[in-house]
DNA sequence: CGACACATGTAACACGTTACATGATTTG
DNA sequence: CAAATCATGTAACGTGTTACATGTGTCG
Protein backbone atom coordinates (compact mmCIF):
# COMPACT_ATOMS: atom_id res chain seq x y z
CA UNK A 1 0.00 0.00 0.00
CA UNK A 2 2.64 2.31 0.95
CA UNK A 3 4.51 1.84 -2.43
CA UNK A 4 1.27 2.24 -4.63
CA UNK A 5 0.44 5.68 -2.66
CA UNK A 6 4.22 6.73 -3.41
CA UNK A 7 3.49 5.75 -6.78
CA UNK A 8 -0.18 7.58 -7.60
CA UNK A 9 1.87 10.76 -6.00
CA UNK A 10 4.17 10.20 -8.53
CA UNK A 11 1.77 11.14 -11.31
CA UNK A 12 1.60 14.49 -9.59
CA UNK A 13 0.27 16.03 -6.12
CA UNK A 14 -3.13 14.95 -4.75
CA UNK A 15 -4.95 14.76 -1.85
CA UNK A 16 -6.20 11.69 -0.13
CA UNK A 17 -9.79 11.65 -1.80
CA UNK A 18 -8.48 12.06 -5.17
CA UNK A 19 -5.41 9.29 -4.69
CA UNK A 20 -8.68 7.19 -4.09
CA UNK A 21 -9.98 7.96 -7.27
CA UNK A 22 -6.89 7.32 -8.86
CA UNK A 23 -6.51 4.31 -7.40
CA UNK A 24 -9.96 2.97 -7.86
CA UNK A 25 -9.64 4.27 -11.79
CA UNK A 26 -6.53 1.84 -11.74
CA UNK A 27 -7.67 -1.22 -10.08
CA UNK A 28 -11.29 -1.27 -9.30
CA UNK A 29 -12.04 -2.71 -13.02
CA UNK A 30 -10.42 -5.96 -11.55
CA UNK A 31 -12.34 -5.74 -8.17
CA UNK A 32 -8.88 -4.57 -5.88
CA UNK A 33 -10.19 -2.34 -3.78
CA UNK A 34 -9.50 -0.01 -1.09
CA UNK A 35 -11.34 1.37 1.65
CA UNK A 36 -10.83 5.24 1.70
CA UNK A 37 -9.27 5.11 5.09
CA UNK A 38 -6.52 3.33 4.65
CA UNK A 39 -5.29 5.95 2.29
CA UNK A 40 -5.44 8.49 4.88
CA UNK A 41 -3.81 5.87 7.46
CA UNK A 42 -1.01 5.80 4.87
CA UNK A 43 -0.49 9.53 4.66
CA UNK A 44 -0.43 9.95 7.75
CA UNK A 45 2.34 7.14 7.89
CA UNK A 46 4.45 8.33 5.22
CA UNK A 47 4.18 12.21 6.04
CA UNK A 48 5.56 10.37 9.92
CA UNK A 49 8.49 9.07 7.68
CA UNK A 50 9.04 12.27 5.65
CA UNK A 51 8.39 10.61 2.42
CA UNK A 52 5.65 12.87 1.79
CA UNK A 53 4.87 16.28 2.80
CA UNK A 54 1.55 18.32 2.45
CA UNK A 55 0.28 21.99 1.84
CA UNK A 56 -3.37 22.72 2.73
CA UNK A 57 -5.30 24.40 -0.09
CA UNK A 58 -8.46 25.83 0.29
CA UNK A 59 -10.00 26.02 -3.22
CA UNK A 60 -13.00 28.82 -2.91
CA UNK A 61 -16.39 27.67 -1.04
CA UNK A 62 -14.77 23.58 -0.57
CA UNK A 63 -13.54 22.35 2.64
CA UNK A 64 -10.14 22.32 2.80
CA UNK A 65 -7.92 19.72 0.55
CA UNK A 66 -4.72 18.65 1.72
CA UNK A 67 -2.40 18.43 -1.21
CA UNK A 68 0.48 15.63 -0.74
CA UNK A 69 3.73 15.79 -2.81
CA UNK A 70 6.58 13.39 -2.79
CA UNK A 71 9.25 14.90 -0.68
CA UNK A 72 13.16 13.91 -2.65
CA UNK A 73 13.15 11.50 0.06
CA UNK A 74 10.12 10.05 -1.10
CA UNK A 75 11.16 10.29 -4.52
CA UNK A 76 14.29 8.36 -3.81
CA UNK A 77 12.26 5.66 -2.02
CA UNK A 78 9.80 4.78 -5.00
CA UNK A 79 12.70 4.79 -7.20
CA UNK A 80 15.04 2.19 -5.13
CA UNK A 81 11.46 0.29 -4.73
CA UNK A 82 10.66 0.43 -8.65
CA UNK A 83 14.06 -0.43 -9.68
CA UNK A 84 14.52 -3.35 -6.68
CA UNK A 85 14.25 -6.96 -7.47
CA UNK A 86 10.57 -7.71 -6.96
CA UNK A 87 10.51 -11.28 -5.29
CA UNK A 88 9.50 -14.30 -6.83
CA UNK A 89 6.16 -15.83 -5.75
CA UNK A 90 6.38 -17.69 -2.68
CA UNK A 91 2.74 -19.89 -2.72
CA UNK A 92 1.49 -21.54 0.40
CA UNK A 93 -2.42 -22.01 -1.01
CA UNK A 94 -4.88 -22.03 1.44
CA UNK A 95 -6.41 -24.89 0.33
CA UNK A 96 -3.36 -27.08 0.78
CA UNK A 97 -3.26 -26.26 4.55
CA UNK A 98 -6.63 -26.97 5.21
CA UNK A 99 -5.99 -30.37 3.10
CA UNK A 100 -3.39 -31.10 5.04
CA UNK A 101 -4.97 -30.02 8.31
CA UNK A 102 -8.09 -32.27 7.50
CA UNK A 103 -5.19 -35.31 6.82
CA UNK A 104 -3.43 -34.13 10.48
CA UNK A 105 -7.19 -34.07 12.08
CA UNK A 106 -8.14 -37.53 10.59
CA UNK A 107 -8.55 -38.71 14.26
CA UNK A 108 -10.12 -35.67 15.52
CA UNK A 109 -12.41 -35.67 12.82
CA UNK A 110 -12.43 -38.45 11.18
CA UNK A 111 -15.82 -36.95 8.96
CA UNK A 112 -13.51 -34.21 6.86
CA UNK A 113 -12.93 -35.75 3.16
CA UNK A 114 -9.47 -34.00 1.61
CA UNK A 115 -11.03 -35.25 -1.80
CA UNK A 116 -14.28 -33.05 -1.04
CA UNK A 117 -12.40 -29.82 0.23
CA UNK A 118 -10.00 -30.28 -3.43
CA UNK A 119 -13.45 -30.86 -5.03
CA UNK A 120 -15.57 -27.78 -3.73
CA UNK A 121 -12.16 -25.50 -4.56
CA UNK A 122 -12.08 -26.97 -8.14
CA UNK A 123 -15.54 -25.85 -8.54
CA UNK A 124 -14.93 -22.47 -7.07
CA UNK A 125 -11.81 -21.89 -9.31
CA UNK A 126 -13.70 -23.13 -12.54
CA UNK A 127 -16.67 -20.53 -12.06
CA UNK A 128 -13.69 -17.60 -10.86
CA UNK A 129 -12.39 -18.33 -14.07
CA UNK A 130 -15.67 -18.33 -16.11
CA UNK A 131 -16.50 -14.57 -13.98
CA UNK A 132 -13.07 -13.64 -15.54
CA UNK A 133 -13.48 -14.57 -19.08
CA UNK A 134 -16.92 -12.14 -19.29
CA UNK A 135 -15.04 -9.53 -17.51
CA UNK A 136 -12.19 -10.04 -19.90
CA UNK A 137 -14.70 -9.62 -22.74
CA UNK A 138 -15.69 -5.87 -21.13
CA UNK A 139 -12.22 -5.16 -19.64
CA UNK A 140 -10.41 -2.28 -21.69
CA UNK A 141 -8.13 -4.38 -23.83
CA UNK A 142 -4.58 -2.86 -22.70
CA UNK A 143 -5.52 -1.42 -19.46
CA UNK A 144 -3.80 -2.04 -15.89
CA UNK A 145 -7.30 -3.60 -14.95
CA UNK A 146 -7.36 -5.68 -18.22
CA UNK A 147 -3.46 -7.44 -16.66
CA UNK A 148 -4.60 -8.04 -13.81
CA UNK A 149 -7.43 -9.97 -14.86
CA UNK A 150 -5.16 -11.96 -17.09
CA UNK A 151 -2.82 -12.75 -14.41
CA UNK A 152 -5.47 -13.46 -12.41
CA UNK A 153 -6.83 -16.03 -14.90
CA UNK A 154 -3.79 -17.47 -15.43
CA UNK A 155 -2.61 -18.18 -11.51
CA UNK A 156 -6.28 -19.69 -11.72
CA UNK A 157 -5.51 -22.29 -14.51
CA UNK A 158 -2.22 -22.91 -12.41
CA UNK A 159 -4.11 -23.41 -9.45
CA UNK A 160 -6.80 -26.11 -11.48
CA UNK A 161 -3.42 -27.67 -12.94
CA UNK A 162 -1.81 -28.04 -9.67
CA UNK A 163 -5.29 -29.07 -7.95
CA UNK A 164 -5.65 -32.20 -10.01
CA UNK A 165 -1.70 -33.11 -9.35
CA UNK A 166 -2.84 -33.01 -5.48
CA UNK A 167 -5.84 -34.93 -6.23
CA UNK A 168 -3.51 -37.80 -8.01
CA UNK A 169 -1.09 -37.84 -4.93
CA UNK A 170 -3.60 -37.42 -2.14
CA UNK A 171 -3.87 -40.85 -1.97
CA UNK A 172 0.01 -41.54 -1.04
CA UNK A 173 0.50 -37.84 0.31
CA UNK A 174 2.53 -39.49 2.83
CA UNK A 175 2.59 -37.43 6.12
CA UNK A 176 5.94 -38.58 6.76
CA UNK A 177 6.00 -37.40 10.57
CA UNK A 178 7.42 -38.92 13.84
CA UNK A 179 4.61 -37.91 15.49
CA UNK A 180 1.14 -38.09 13.70
CA UNK A 181 1.23 -41.83 15.13
CA UNK A 182 1.49 -40.80 19.06
CA UNK A 183 -1.47 -39.89 19.87
CA UNK A 184 -2.39 -40.51 23.56
CA UNK A 185 -4.87 -43.34 24.20
CA UNK B 1 -1.03 -18.51 10.96
CA UNK B 2 -3.69 -19.02 13.85
CA UNK B 3 -5.73 -21.74 11.66
CA UNK B 4 -2.13 -23.54 10.95
CA UNK B 5 -1.29 -24.21 15.10
CA UNK B 6 -4.74 -25.67 15.53
CA UNK B 7 -4.41 -27.61 12.69
CA UNK B 8 -1.09 -29.23 14.07
CA UNK B 9 -3.04 -29.33 17.42
CA UNK B 10 -5.36 -31.45 15.51
CA UNK B 11 -2.76 -34.20 15.10
CA UNK B 12 -2.43 -34.58 19.33
CA UNK B 13 -1.72 -32.16 22.05
CA UNK B 14 1.81 -30.58 22.16
CA UNK B 15 3.69 -27.51 23.69
CA UNK B 16 4.89 -24.64 21.03
CA UNK B 17 8.50 -26.38 21.04
CA UNK B 18 7.25 -29.46 19.00
CA UNK B 19 5.04 -27.42 16.80
CA UNK B 20 7.61 -25.89 15.61
CA UNK B 21 9.24 -29.23 15.27
CA UNK B 22 6.45 -30.32 13.22
CA UNK B 23 5.76 -27.08 10.92
CA UNK B 24 9.10 -27.07 9.82
CA UNK B 25 8.39 -31.00 9.11
CA UNK B 26 5.88 -30.43 6.79
CA UNK B 27 6.71 -26.98 5.71
CA UNK B 28 10.66 -26.74 5.37
CA UNK B 29 11.29 -28.67 2.88
CA UNK B 30 9.43 -25.57 0.60
CA UNK B 31 11.43 -22.94 2.45
CA UNK B 32 8.46 -21.74 4.11
CA UNK B 33 9.72 -20.95 7.62
CA UNK B 34 8.00 -19.45 10.52
CA UNK B 35 9.77 -17.67 13.31
CA UNK B 36 9.48 -19.82 16.69
CA UNK B 37 8.33 -16.77 18.93
CA UNK B 38 5.18 -16.70 16.40
CA UNK B 39 4.35 -19.68 17.47
CA UNK B 40 4.25 -18.70 21.26
CA UNK B 41 2.55 -15.63 20.41
CA UNK B 42 -0.62 -17.60 18.32
CA UNK B 43 -1.15 -20.46 21.25
CA UNK B 44 -1.16 -17.23 23.59
CA UNK B 45 -3.49 -15.69 21.29
CA UNK B 46 -5.73 -19.16 20.83
CA UNK B 47 -5.72 -19.35 24.44
CA UNK B 48 -6.85 -15.89 25.08
CA UNK B 49 -10.01 -17.02 22.62
CA UNK B 50 -10.39 -20.00 24.29
CA UNK B 51 -9.32 -22.41 21.26
CA UNK B 52 -6.81 -23.91 22.82
CA UNK B 53 -6.18 -24.51 26.98
CA UNK B 54 -2.75 -25.94 28.21
CA UNK B 55 -1.53 -27.81 31.46
CA UNK B 56 1.95 -27.68 32.63
CA UNK B 57 3.97 -30.93 32.56
CA UNK B 58 6.94 -31.22 34.88
CA UNK B 59 8.54 -34.44 32.68
CA UNK B 60 11.74 -35.30 34.93
CA UNK B 61 14.61 -32.97 35.11
CA UNK B 62 13.51 -30.94 32.09
CA UNK B 63 11.91 -27.65 32.42
CA UNK B 64 8.57 -27.69 32.52
CA UNK B 65 6.34 -27.41 29.19
CA UNK B 66 3.46 -26.00 28.39
CA UNK B 67 1.06 -28.91 26.73
CA UNK B 68 -1.48 -27.39 24.52
CA UNK B 69 -4.50 -28.87 23.11
CA UNK B 70 -7.64 -28.13 21.19
CA UNK B 71 -10.75 -26.93 23.14
CA UNK B 72 -14.54 -28.26 22.05
CA UNK B 73 -14.49 -24.62 20.69
CA UNK B 74 -11.41 -24.49 19.13
CA UNK B 75 -12.24 -28.08 17.42
CA UNK B 76 -15.39 -26.49 15.82
CA UNK B 77 -13.35 -23.82 14.60
CA UNK B 78 -11.12 -25.89 12.97
CA UNK B 79 -13.77 -27.72 11.66
CA UNK B 80 -15.11 -24.76 10.07
CA UNK B 81 -12.33 -23.34 9.04
CA UNK B 82 -11.63 -26.43 6.76
CA UNK B 83 -14.88 -26.86 5.55
CA UNK B 84 -15.70 -23.61 4.42
CA UNK B 85 -14.99 -22.56 1.45
CA UNK B 86 -11.11 -21.25 1.03
CA UNK B 87 -10.89 -17.97 -1.83
CA UNK B 88 -9.72 -18.45 -5.16
CA UNK B 89 -6.68 -16.43 -5.30
CA UNK B 90 -6.78 -12.62 -6.15
CA UNK B 91 -3.67 -11.84 -7.69
CA UNK B 92 -1.68 -8.70 -7.55
CA UNK B 93 1.49 -9.15 -8.33
CA UNK B 94 3.64 -7.13 -6.99
CA UNK B 95 5.84 -6.66 -10.34
CA UNK B 96 2.68 -4.85 -12.10
CA UNK B 97 2.76 -2.12 -8.87
CA UNK B 98 6.36 -1.60 -9.88
CA UNK B 99 5.23 -1.45 -13.87
CA UNK B 100 2.41 0.91 -13.58
CA UNK B 101 4.72 3.15 -11.32
CA UNK B 102 7.20 3.11 -13.74
CA UNK B 103 4.52 4.36 -16.19
CA UNK B 104 3.04 6.90 -13.88
CA UNK B 105 6.35 8.23 -12.70
CA UNK B 106 7.36 8.58 -16.29
CA UNK B 107 7.68 12.60 -15.63
CA UNK B 108 9.28 12.37 -11.88
CA UNK B 109 11.53 9.45 -13.16
CA UNK B 110 12.25 10.00 -16.87
CA UNK B 111 14.83 7.20 -16.67
CA UNK B 112 12.85 3.94 -15.03
CA UNK B 113 12.42 1.63 -18.27
CA UNK B 114 9.08 -0.31 -17.40
CA UNK B 115 10.89 -3.19 -20.09
CA UNK B 116 13.50 -3.51 -17.67
CA UNK B 117 11.56 -4.01 -15.26
CA UNK B 118 9.83 -6.71 -16.71
CA UNK B 119 13.24 -8.63 -17.79
CA UNK B 120 14.61 -8.34 -14.69
CA UNK B 121 11.53 -10.11 -13.74
CA UNK B 122 11.52 -12.79 -15.73
CA UNK B 123 15.26 -13.36 -15.01
CA UNK B 124 14.43 -14.09 -11.63
CA UNK B 125 11.22 -16.42 -12.22
CA UNK B 126 13.48 -18.20 -14.26
CA UNK B 127 16.18 -18.86 -11.76
CA UNK B 128 13.77 -19.45 -9.52
CA UNK B 129 12.21 -22.25 -11.61
CA UNK B 130 15.42 -23.95 -12.03
CA UNK B 131 16.22 -23.90 -8.63
CA UNK B 132 12.48 -25.74 -8.11
CA UNK B 133 13.21 -28.13 -10.26
CA UNK B 134 16.48 -29.03 -8.55
CA UNK B 135 14.41 -28.86 -5.61
CA UNK B 136 12.14 -31.19 -6.91
CA UNK B 137 14.37 -33.90 -7.81
CA UNK B 138 15.42 -33.96 -4.37
CA UNK B 139 12.11 -33.88 -2.41
CA UNK B 140 9.94 -36.64 -1.21
CA UNK B 141 7.35 -37.50 -4.10
CA UNK B 142 4.28 -37.02 -2.70
CA UNK B 143 4.92 -35.25 0.23
CA UNK B 144 3.09 -31.73 1.52
CA UNK B 145 6.91 -30.07 0.96
CA UNK B 146 6.30 -31.80 -2.75
CA UNK B 147 3.05 -30.31 -3.08
CA UNK B 148 4.20 -26.79 -2.27
CA UNK B 149 6.95 -26.96 -4.74
CA UNK B 150 4.82 -28.10 -7.38
CA UNK B 151 2.56 -25.15 -6.72
CA UNK B 152 5.47 -22.51 -6.76
CA UNK B 153 6.66 -23.92 -10.05
CA UNK B 154 2.76 -23.47 -11.47
CA UNK B 155 2.37 -20.44 -10.35
CA UNK B 156 6.12 -19.03 -11.43
CA UNK B 157 5.10 -20.67 -15.36
CA UNK B 158 1.97 -18.36 -15.05
CA UNK B 159 3.95 -16.14 -14.02
CA UNK B 160 5.68 -16.18 -16.46
CA UNK B 161 3.26 -16.40 -18.98
CA UNK B 162 1.52 -13.07 -18.05
CA UNK B 163 4.48 -11.22 -18.14
CA UNK B 164 4.93 -11.96 -21.61
CA UNK B 165 1.44 -11.00 -22.10
CA UNK B 166 2.60 -7.80 -20.45
CA UNK B 167 5.47 -7.17 -22.64
CA UNK B 168 3.29 -7.32 -25.92
CA UNK B 169 0.92 -5.08 -24.30
CA UNK B 170 3.63 -2.60 -22.50
CA UNK B 171 3.40 -0.43 -25.58
CA UNK B 172 -0.33 0.11 -26.30
CA UNK B 173 -0.80 0.11 -22.39
CA UNK B 174 -3.00 3.00 -22.13
CA UNK B 175 -3.22 4.61 -18.66
CA UNK B 176 -6.24 5.60 -19.44
CA UNK B 177 -6.85 8.56 -16.56
CA UNK B 178 -7.68 11.89 -17.19
CA UNK B 179 -5.66 12.73 -14.32
CA UNK B 180 -2.14 12.03 -15.50
CA UNK B 181 -1.67 14.61 -17.97
CA UNK B 182 -2.78 17.83 -15.58
CA UNK B 183 0.63 17.80 -13.67
CA UNK B 184 0.71 21.66 -12.77
CA UNK B 185 3.82 23.27 -14.56
C1' DC C 1 34.21 -25.49 29.40
C1' DG C 2 31.62 -24.07 25.37
C1' DA C 3 28.36 -24.86 21.97
C1' DC C 4 24.11 -26.48 20.92
C1' DA C 5 19.43 -28.27 21.31
C1' DC C 6 15.57 -27.76 24.34
C1' DA C 7 12.00 -24.58 25.98
C1' DT C 8 9.30 -20.30 26.89
C1' DG C 9 8.22 -16.05 26.48
C1' DT C 10 7.63 -10.63 25.76
C1' DA C 11 8.00 -5.82 24.21
C1' DA C 12 8.08 -3.04 20.31
C1' DC C 13 6.87 -2.15 15.96
C1' DA C 14 4.57 -2.26 11.39
C1' DC C 15 0.66 -2.93 8.79
C1' DG C 16 -4.16 -3.56 7.10
C1' DT C 17 -9.15 -3.24 8.23
C1' DT C 18 -13.18 -1.42 9.95
C1' DA C 19 -16.38 1.40 12.10
C1' DC C 20 -17.30 5.69 13.35
C1' DA C 21 -17.37 10.96 13.52
C1' DT C 22 -17.62 15.24 11.14
C1' DG C 23 -19.00 18.55 8.02
C1' DA C 24 -19.69 21.11 3.40
C1' DT C 25 -21.70 21.16 -1.18
C1' DT C 26 -24.43 19.48 -4.96
C1' DT C 27 -28.37 17.53 -7.01
C1' DG C 28 -32.91 15.26 -7.57
C1' DC D 1 -35.70 18.35 2.10
C1' DA D 2 -33.05 14.16 1.49
C1' DA D 3 -29.48 11.78 -0.52
C1' DA D 4 -25.20 11.49 -2.69
C1' DT D 5 -20.64 13.22 -3.26
C1' DC D 6 -16.73 15.61 -1.60
C1' DA D 7 -13.30 15.52 2.04
C1' DT D 8 -10.67 14.25 6.25
C1' DG D 9 -9.62 11.78 9.80
C1' DT D 10 -9.09 8.48 14.15
C1' DA D 11 -9.59 4.78 17.59
C1' DA D 12 -9.65 -0.02 18.06
C1' DC D 13 -8.45 -4.36 16.76
C1' DG D 14 -6.07 -8.41 14.68
C1' DT D 15 -1.92 -9.92 12.98
C1' DG D 16 2.88 -10.84 11.57
C1' DT D 17 7.92 -9.92 12.61
C1' DT D 18 11.86 -9.31 15.14
C1' DA D 19 14.96 -8.82 18.74
C1' DC D 20 15.86 -9.89 23.11
C1' DA D 21 15.86 -12.28 27.77
C1' DT D 22 16.13 -16.44 30.28
C1' DG D 23 17.25 -20.78 31.67
C1' DT D 24 18.34 -26.16 31.55
C1' DG D 25 20.37 -30.43 29.75
C1' DT D 26 23.66 -32.73 26.83
C1' DC D 27 27.65 -33.78 24.24
C1' DG D 28 32.30 -33.28 22.56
Amino acid sequence: MKHVVLGLLAAGPAHGYELHRRYDELFAEAGVEVNIGQIYVTLGRLERDGLVSHSTESSGPRRDRKVYRLTEAGAKQLREWVTEPSETPLVKPDVLLRLVTARLAAVLLPDLDPHTVIADHRQRCLEALRDLDRQAARATPASVGGLLVQATALHLQAELRWLEACQQQLTRLELRTSWNGERDE
